[in-house]
DNA sequence: GAGTGGTCTAGACCACCCT
DNA sequence: GGGTGGTCTAGACCACTCA
C-alpha cells in the first residue's frame, strides 16, 4: 500500500499569527493604529484568548506589534523613536543622537545593474528606483547612500514626490505606500574613499570609510531594497548589541 | 501622616527567573548539562508549572538555556555551533566559514591604561590580563585583536595556560573559569592601518581596516572584557541582521 | 467603572525521545 | 511506557488607562 502524504501540521497559534500577519499586510489596521482586543480576536478566529495572546506575543517579539497595558495592541510605526534607530545605527561618539538632514543628489528610475539584480532577485527587464543622497549630521556630511528600490510598491514613488521630504525615507515609504520593511541583512567592511566619494563627503581621497551594504526584505522574505551606505567614522560609530 | 514606602512588586515568573539565574551562576548545573524538569522546578519553588515555563522561556530567549523537546532543558555552552558565531561575526565573502587559527603575540598581566579602566569600570590599581593576537583564516592574517580581561575570574588565567589553546578563547573562558559572557556592545568604525598594524596583518600602511570595539558583560551587567579587533575586509565582511 | 493587557493556575492532550 | 517539553483551554485576579 502507498503511505498517504503526511499532512502538514502547524500549531494553532502559528496559524493565528499568519492570519494576523495577512490582515496586517492587507492594511486592515493602519500603522500606529489599534488592533482589536485579545478577546475580540479570539472570537473572530474561534480560539481561546490565551492562544491569541501567544500569537500576539510572537508578533510583538518580531517587532510588528507593540502592546501597551490598559490601552491595547498597536501596529508598530517607523515613526516611533523605538524604531527610529533600528535601521540607522550610526551614532555620534559623544553627545545625543542628532536627526540627520538628507541632501538629494540623484533620483531616477533605471534598469537595475547586474549586481543589484542579483541582490534583489530581479528579471533583466525590471526597472528600479535609484536614489543617491548625502546625510548631513549638523554641519558635517557623514553618510553617502546609494539606494535601489524594487517592486510594485515603488511604482507610485516618483522623483518629484521624493524631492522635498527625503530626510525620512522609511517613514514615508510606510505612510505613502504601506510597505513594511521587516528584516535587513547587512555586510560591513572598511574601504578607501574614491575621489568622487571624497568630494561628496568633504574628505581626502583614500581616507577609510565604513561601507554598509544592506538588503531589506518585506513580508515573505521578498527583497525590496538594496542600499550601500558609505560612512565617515571619525566622529561617529556604528553601534551594535550582541 | 507619612505614606509608607511603596513595596517593590515583581512578577512571580521574574523572581523564578532570578532564582534560576542564581543557580546557574553558582554553577549548580554545568554548561551543556540538563537542568531539572519543569515540574521539578515548580515543586522546588512552590509555583505552578506554567510559571516555571514562563521563566524558562525568558531565559531561553536570552540565550542562556536551550530546550529540546522530549529530552529536557540544557544550559547553553559556548562550544555549540549555535553560539559559535555569536561573538565572531566576520565571514568570508564567498565559501563556507573557516575556523580561524590564533597566533599569540603578547600575553601578560598589566595595569590597565586609562581608557581601558573607564570601559571596564576599574580602579586605578587594578591589573588586567592583556592579550594581543592575530587570527589567521586559512593562509591570511585577517584580524588583529587587543584584549583586556578584568576581574577575579581571570586571576587563575596565566599566560602559560593560554599559550597553546588560545584559538578558542571563549570556550576556554567558560570551561576553565565558569565565566558567562552574556552581553556585548560594539562600536564599529573604519580606520587606516598604522605601520605596526600593517606589518602584523601583512598589508600596506594606510590601508582601510574595520575597527570593532567591544565591551562584554557578565551576569549583572558587570563588564569583564574590552576587545579591539582590527579586521582586513578585502575578502571578509562583518555580518549583521536587523 | 469598564475595558485593556499582564500574571497565575490547573488540567488536558500532543509530539518527541529514550529504553 | 514513562518522561520530557509543546500546545491549548478556561477561569481568576491584578495593574493600568481613560472617560
Amino acid at each position: 500500500m502507498n503511505a498517504p502524504a503526511p499532512p502538514r501540521f502547524q500549531p494553532l497559534y502559528q496559524q493565528i499569527r499568519e492570519a494576523i500577519l495577512h490582515a496586517l499586510q492587507a492594511g486592515e489596521w493602519p500603522p500606529g493604529g489599534l488592533i482589536p482586543s485579545e478577546t475580540e480576536l479570539a472570537q473572530r478566529f474561534g480560539v481561546s484568548q490565551g492562544t491569541v495572546r501567544k500569537a500576539v506575543e510572537v508578533l510583538t517579539a518580531e517587532g510588528l506589534l507593540v502592546r501597551r497595558q490598559g490601552k491595547g495592541t498597536y501596529v508598530v510605526s517607523h515613526d516611533e523613536s523605538q524604531a527610529q534607530f533600528r535601521f540607522l545605527r550610526l551614532r555620534p561618539d559623544e553627545g545625543p543622537a542628532v536627526q540627520p538632514v538628507s541632501r538629494m543628489i540623484h533620483c531616477r528610475r533605471v534598469r537595475a545593474p547586474a549586481d543589484v539584480q542579483r541582490a534583489l532577485s530581479l528579471q533583466g527587464s525590471d526597472t528600479v528606483l535609484y536614489i543617491q543622497r548625502v546625510l548631513v549630521f549638523g554641519e558635517d556630511p557623514v553618510i553617502l547612500d546609494d539606494i535601489w528600490l524594487a517592486g510594485e510598491e515603488f511604482r507610485r514613488l516618483t522623483p518629484q514626490r521624493l524631492a522635498h521630504q527625503s530626510s525620512r525615507l522609511y517613514s514615508m515609504f510606510e505612510t505613502e505606500l504601506g510597505t513594511k520593511m521587516l528584516h535587513a541583512r547587512e555586510r560591513i567592511r572598511a574601504v578607501a574613499a574614491t575621489a568622487e566619494q571624497a568630494g561628496l563627503l568633504a574628505i581626502e581621497p583614500g581616507q577609510p570609510l565604513l561601507l554598509v551594504e544592506r538588503v531589506t526584505t518585506t513580508f515573505h522574505g521578498r527583497p525590496v531594497e538594496l542600499r550601500r551606505g558609505l560612512c565617515r567614522t571619525t566622529h561617529h560609530h556604528y553601534a551594535n548589541e550582541l
